[in-house]
DNA sequence: CCCGGAACCTGAAGGC
DNA sequence: TGCCTTCAGGTTCCGG
């Protein structure tokens, strides 16, 4: 599943190959993922256009163009960015043609993927909260936040608008580092255990960008590698398993019809 | 505004 | 072997 750390690797590494190409042809598969555009609107919003930038924004990819209008891709649960994947590619929703010969392929088993051109960057703006790597976002900002939310800390950190970015691994991973329980009312966490969080959240991130994403699932790199974060994970996914702090088998609990996964011995309700 | 649940979607996995 | 149900989760929508 992309979240933060997955977004920002495909941008990482699709930076270098993109900025300063042209589309020269999109062929569009699946329309469902380009509603409510047309095939054909689509392809005239970006034949021609040379791609300025990349950018991330939550879990949105966001490609600049030279006429500073913005393609913007989510990949929600199942989508896969591949640059020059051999062909065929079952499951291939968009395929990007490029000046250079090389092909940017949008593969999606579950078509819940979504990609737009949008004017500029307003309307992903509206939908999100502070970036949690941005200098801006502080422990402090982090408490402002929780303080008004009587719903279970582990839904509101799966708020795109309390912060942009988190998902439902890195949620469990820094509740756990964090020693929250998952069903703690937010606005009940101390001043202390927000202070936690806030440092659980950030570690969590940086070091699953290190490992360049967690392929639990469908997630690729660009150029088809697999990350390698999911293999630091010590409560997501791993229901069951010992607690490596303190060997207490890890629970699973549905929050939200979300699968959640905690040490009950650690994080204490 | 806030909360929780359903819907979207399809392939994998498990039960019988 | 095969059919059926359940699960996976990011986002949006809807009713309370």
């Amino acid at each position: 599943m992309p979240e933060l750390p997955e977004v920002e690797t495909i941008r990482r590494e699709l930076e270098p190959y993109l900025v300063g190409k042209k589309f020269v042809e999109v062929i569009v598969c699946d329309t469902k993922i380009i509603c409510p555009l047309t095939a054909a609107e689509f392809r005239e919003g970006l034949v021609g256009q040379r791609i300025k930038s990349l950018k991330r924004r939550g879990k949105y990819l966001i490609l600049l163009l030279s006429n500073s209008k913005c393609l913007v891709i989510h990949l929600r649960m199942s989508g896969v960015l591949l640059l020059n994947p051999p062909e065929p590619q079952a499951r291939s929703r968009v395929v990007f043609h490029l000046s250079d010969g090389s092909r940017l392929v949008l593969i999606d088993r579950r078509r819940l993927a979504v990609v737009s051109i949008l004017e500029g960057e307003e309307l992903v703006e509206s939908k999100l909260g502070p970036e949690p790597l941005e200098p801006s976002f502080t422990a402090k900002e982090l408490a402002r936040r929780l303080k008004r939310r009587k719903a279970p800390i582990k839904a509101v950190l799966l708020d795109q608008k309390v912060i942009a970015g988190i998902g439902n691994m890195y949620a469990d991973e820094a509740l756990f580092k964090a020693r929250v329980h998952p069903l703690r009312p937010a606005s009940d966490l101390s001043w202390q255990e927000t202070e936690r969080l806030y440092t659980a959240i950030i570690s969590t991130l940086r070091s699953a960008i290190e490992h360049k994403g967690a392929s639990v699932d469908t997630y690729l790199r660009p150029g088809g590698e697999a990350g390698a974060a999911h293999f630091n994970f010590k409560v997501a996914h791993c229901g069951g398993k010992p607690c490596p702090e303190c060997g207490t088998p890890v629970q699973r609990l549905a929050i939200r019809n979300r699968g959640s996964y905690f040490c009950p011995t650690c994080q204490k309700c």
